[in-house]
DNA sequence: TGATATATGCAACAATGTTTCATTTGGTTA
DNA sequence: TAACCAAATGAAACATTGTTGCATATATCA
């Protein structure tokens, strides 16, 4: 039988050169748990009001410098993180992709396939990161309103 | 001699169907004259601490509804404003355009001339709005490093 | 099994978002 | 011009999130 790849993720707080707390630990099975784009106040909620939220809040941060997570800010201020995806423990990762919101149910996806375009800015401007986020209406939230509407 | 165009704060509210109150005429004046992308700070600041803030957050609302500003968020959540260019006093108006801000400074420019690109994303998301944000360091902060490191 | 650099938890404060509601007022009409 | 009224304002109140300082706890390593 094929054995399946464990995540561990104290194995991957340690490949990222951070201390396997106990917090770390939760935060991070909490991101593999649900493996998809989070709020602040939906990781807050999965961790339960116990979770003291300024060691939630420097828990992401220091996820966010050492590349294990990335922060998907919306047009509203809000921000969403997301698990940056790893090939095997190595510290390679790519966060260069487009972001999907729908504006009515605020579902975040990351398009991780769809690298952003590199554009020419004038030379003045030297660029370093790029962000691309696109919002709409996604296909639940669509197919709800042409109901409501009669068209189906 | 050529008659200048002359910006009047009242004429432009309402052109877009907007009560021209002594608040909303001082806070038009003010993106006026300043005419650059301004935090909510940067405002507050320039309104003086007497403008209710309730009263401003209202009146960016309501003119980023009417098409007046539009907001420009950035990878922290920090959101900037700043007036839509109008040809004229006629609704037409484009914020479709790509921003930069400084992670050094903060200085944030709208790239007016630089249209997003169109892509193509799965057709389960309709796509309704575009944001692009080039994160990286300007002139200045950029001439400021080197001279620091000697490299001038 | 210590030693210690680091992480945590709590207090405290700031900034901003958002709603409710009583009062004021800009724009319109008689 | 005076009166009317829908809309705007301002104050209060509350929530969320960001952020730092500091005392205590602990993961890791020698
Ligand atoms: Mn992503
Ligand atoms: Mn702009
Ligand atoms: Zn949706
Ligand atoms: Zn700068």
């Amino acid at each position: 039988m094929p054995q399946s790849k464990k995540i561990n993720p104290e194995e991957i707080l340690k490949h990222h050169e951070l201390k396997a707390t106990p917090q770390r630990i939760e935060v991070l099975s909490t991101f593999l748990k649900r493996n998809q784009v989070m709020s602040l106040a939906e990781l807050n909620k999965m961790l339960g009001k116990e979770f003291d939220r300024i060691t939630l809040y420097r828990t992401l941060n220091t996820f966010e410098e050492h590349g294990l997570i990335h922060k998907i800010p919306d047009s509203n201020g809000n921000i969403n993180y997301a698990l940056c995806k790893h090939e095997s423990l190595d510290h390679s990762h790519n966060d260069n992709h487009i972001h999907f919101q729908c504006t009515s149910c605020n579902l975040t996806v990351c398009l991780e396939e769809l690298e952003i375009p590199i554009i020419r800015i004038p030379k003045k401007f030297n660029p370093v990161k790029y962000i691309f986020l696109i919002e709409g209406i996604c296909e639940d939230c669509d197919g709800k309103v042409k109901k409501h509407k009669g068209l189906v």
